[in-house]
DNA sequence: ACCTGAACACCGTTCAAGT
DNA sequence: ACCTGAACACCGTTCAAGT
């Protein structure tokens, strides 16, 4: 999934001033190489020297797009979210909580395809434009919903807080393996299970209640387990 | 709120040589110091030479206790569940869902007091003893509905998920600011509700609609207004 | 067994200077 | 207006050496 290197060769060229020697960038280029850094290494790869030798540029040059590091990540972050807006753009046909069930499924998934998204994602909404319009999104459906305005309010954060929550959750590589690819996340599930099973069924009955449940189960149901529970609630709500 | 230093005044007093240029540590001294500064600081304060000063010792020497910064963090986070594992210890005597109410609440609020928590509490049970009991304890509750092992599951994580989540997205300072005191969380707030303000009604409909909300609300209650929602759809759940 | 000082290999950020 | 090289002030981590 790597781009290619985008190297410059040099001054070549025949003819034309295009010296090269000098790299000129835009907030989209920089923040574009954000995102393959991120996809390709994590939120931890990301440093500002990495940054700008994929550039094919100096270090200082970044200062001038991006206030620091922490508004580089809130900003790749939230440039991803502008493709799950459009994802979801057309959702609205039928039932209002069917509707914020798919974009809240558009979202978990656009946060396990990228791991460092969650923890960037919706943070800010001063600086994240695409983050307020999504948290928008979702509100407009809920508001279909005829609820007191503290109602809908609090559903559509609790909404957003569970996605966001959840996902970031998952995305957390466990400590130091994943990125480096010394341990694959099943084979860390697989201990984290086997560790599981080792514990004392009278201190732990819960646990080894649902062993058989986590060892090979599957995130996407997982979450969407705990989402229907929510909605439910709210659909209760809705109802009166 | 940060707890006593727990200072182990090495070999004690009767006579003794008491040279003091050795320091000695201990697992849980190391891990004091930790909470402390992350307490103060934040998580980006707590550095190995800020702990290695703070305990009158070289840099090193953490090392012997931690296998590095990641560690440190997850098991200084897992050291304060304690608190909230004992605080919790009674828990149990009526409805079961309003018993997971309270564990859940009691979490929420060890998080808006520790708000560094939110990022490391729960994140690897195979290393987080206490993290382990939590769920487990919650999950114990979750298990008297009487659901299928795998509804068991799912409602249990996404009770945890809920809390993590939401307390999680609290805890994030703005972006720089909050630690170094130049703003606080209440300017902050507000200054986010005039942005709010000041945004089209056309385009951002449910903005204006819960704006009166927003401004000035209570994290607590806001907390609250999604978990109940979760919860109801738990109960239903149960009932079905 | 546990602690230390010093070194290594990095970081983010700034700034005077260039074009 | 935008880019650069070099410097500053930090980091986490390691390691030979001490006690």
């Amino acid at each position: 999934m790597a781009s290619t290197p985008q190297q410059s060769d040099g001054p070549v060229r025949p003819r034309g001033p295009r010296t090269r020697s000098r790299a000129s960038h835009s907030l989209e280029s920089v923040l574009a190489g954000a995102v393959e850094i991120l996809d390709e290494s994590g939120a931890q790869g990301l440093t500002i020297r990495a940054l700008a030798t994929r550039l094919g540029g100096g270090v200082a040059s970044v200062y001038w797009y991006v206030s620091g590091r922490d508004e580089l990540l809130d900003l790749a972050a939230d440039s991803v979210l502008a493709g799950v807006l459009e994802a979801t753009a057309d959702v609205g046909g039928g039932d209002p909580i069917e509707d914020i069930r798919t974009i809240a499924l558009t979202m978990f998934d656009a946060i396990v395809d990228r791991p460092w998204l969650g923890a960037y994602a919706l943070r800010d909404t001063t600086s994240q434009i695409h983050s307020l319009q999504l948290y928008e999104r979702i509100g407009e459906h809920v508001m279909r919903l005829d609820l007191t305005p503290r109602q809908t309010f609090h559903a559509t954060s609790a909404v957003v807080g569970y996605v966001i929550g959840t996902a970031a959750d998952l995305g957390q590589e466990p400590p130091a393996a994943v990125v480096s690819g010394e341990v694959s996340r099943e084979e860390y599930m697989a201990s984290a299970a086997a560790q599981w099973r080792a514990l004392d069924a009278a201190d732990f009955p819960f646990i080894h209640h649902i062993l058989d449940e986590f060892d090979g189960h599957d995130d996407r149901d997982q979450f969407l387990g705990g989402l229907d529970l929510l909605l439910a609630g709210l659909r209760l709500q809705a109802q009166g």
